[in-house]
DNA sequence: GGATTCATGTAAGAGGTTACATGATTAT
DNA sequence: ATAATCATGTAACCTCTTACATGAATCC
């Protein structure tokens, strides 16, 4: 199965706690990850929609008198599997640190589930060898200019791990109460 | 005048040492800047079909006795004038260092141009102003998740700052002679 | 009386990607 | 024989954005 952008983890993540309808789950991502992420609002029912199509998300309408009717969503199973197995695998691209990476973060600590430092050490892990594949690349690159481009992604990556090893790693041993 | 995506600025550059076809441009990019970009040859065609639309190349048939006949493109005043600016000009946004950054300052060594170190201390002044702006909302900031969030972002601007100032100084110092 | 909140969507377009089509020439 | 090089393009699709459409309710 090819693998999703992130976005619609992220609507996953959300339902994770119950059920929500696409208006409310808007408002959740925009007060929480408001610095991470945006959706629009259009996209944001698109998604639901093809999520549903794809037996991620089941949905019913739900009548109300004043207002039009809402249409709730929910996780269904394989949904519920999907969302954890994408939040317990480490990022395979450094350009996904910054969007994705942080997500599954957010997520860890928003839904109060174990394993979070496991994640945090596999990502060191893949960094660690992603760091060391571009030093070889490196010392072997004879061009000025790629050596440059290569010198940045490694300060890039170093500081990554600098980061993940220290604020990320205090962040997920913090005590995290629901609420 | 709505600002264009990178990529076509990368095309005139190429284009500013003199004319070349499709085919050419693709390998010159394939080979110089391999690291650092992609086009498909696909998207190549349509960008220099659209850039001669909008009055920045223009293009001529040649015919060849044995091969397909090449369009070959070279720039209008107008194209150099609107790459020159580019050119000149800080990125505004962090996530534009990685590949619109490091494309001008290819181009300025590999054209020769002046330049290249106002370049370099423009770029070190608008990221001081980023990294002051984003110190200020993480004081601010009460959410841990987004505090975080920003600490990562203070990390990668100064990451960058180290090396604008140092491995990027001394590259744009070098004697670059034309090849 | 006018803006904001609640609630859901469609349509068009921007900026790509991958796959496909063509066809001769030259290198292995 | 067959793969790679030269040379240009179209078609379909993907992800996301912006603009537009609707309409009642409530806050100021």
């Amino acid at each position: 199965m090819k693998t999703k952008p992130s976005t619609e983890y992220v609507l996953l993540g959300t339902l994770f706690s119950g059920q929500k309808h696409g208006y409310e789950i808007m408002q959740f991502l925009e007060s929480a990850l408001e610095s991470t992420w945006r959706v629009s609002t259009s996209q944001l029912y698109v998604l639901l929609k093809r999520l549903e199509g794809e037996g991620l998300l089941r949905s019913s309408l739900e009548a109300q008198e004043t207002r039009p009717s809402k249409r709730v969503f929910s996780l269904t199973p394989v949904g519920k599997n999907a969302f954890l197995e994408w939040l317990r695998s480490p990022v395979k691209h450094v350009r996904d640190l910054r969007i994705e990476f942080l997500a599954k973060l957010f997520f860890f600590r928003r839904l109060s589930l174990q394993g979070g430092n496991d994640l945090v050490s596999a990502q060191v892990k893949a960094l660690e060898e992603i760091k060391g594949r571009i030093q070889k690349r490196q010392d072997r690159e004879n061009d000025l200019f790629n050596k440059l481009v290569l010198g940045i992604k490694v300060m890039t990556v170093a500081s990554w791990l600098k980061w993940l090893r220290t604020q990320a790693t205090h962040f997920m041993k913090e005590f995290h109460p629901h609420d």
